[in-house]
DNA sequence: ATGTTATATAACATACTCGTTAAATGATGA
DNA sequence: TCATCATTTAACGAGTATGTTATATAACAT
């Protein structure tokens, strides 16, 4: 329902990175987030479900438009994952890595 | 060289953030990061590559064996990308830190 | 009802992903 | 050299992704 795989793998995709920077700045219908691109209005609507079931976006019927919008859980469970990494560039971790390359360049 | 398309793709698959989590406790080599799985080591020499090709990993030849080591730049570049997200989900807990400020609480 | 607008679905082509097994490469060591 | 171990590459198949165009659906206006 809200899987690490669906989430990164709908990120992969420049057109969808895109279109939710765009509803970063608010709530968008799908004529509106397609008009930007040079693809399809198809191949834009197929976005948005590959969106919607990465639990990434929200599409609600408005009248003759589907309003879409951004839902953050999707996005917070990937930020999540990566900050278990935040070590590996922060500074603190830095000074561990030069001693560990010391260390294992002793041994061979 | 360091394309969010490539690194979110690449984490998109569970064995490859599996090898990361491996990684992440220190260098191992391409044998050591098979023997987990119950896919065949073909199989993960290339998961291996795509990690490799998405710069998430460096491999260095080591005699007979293949050292692998995680490189933390993809990671803080997609890390980077979802922080622009992160005032999505924090909201909430803004508003309840400012309430919290409002009653007075010095708790933390 | 009919036409128009907004969006989704169908059918299709092309390309990529991810697994397999078999063969090739590279390093070690008798 | 020959055998063995570690790893990659080749060849293949099944499934998935992404684009297209054509058609269908849904809502609105007349």
């Amino acid at each position: 329902m809200m899987n690490l795989d669906h989430t990164f793998a709908a990120l992969a995709d420049p057109t969808r990175r895109a279109i939710l920077a765009r509803l970063a700045l608010g709530e968008a219908t799908a004529g509106e987030l397609a008009s930007p691109f040079a693809i399809s209005q198809p191949a834009i609507s197929r976005h948005l479900k590959v969106l919607e079931d990465a639990s990434l976006i929200a599409r609600i019927r408005d009248g003759q438009h589907m309003r879409c919008r951004l839902l953050p859980e999707a996005l917070k469970s990937a930020n999540d994952w990566l900050a278990f990494y935040s070590r590996f560039w922060s500074e603190s971790f830095d000074r561990l890595d030069e001693h560990l390359k010391q260390e294992g360049s002793d041994d061979e």
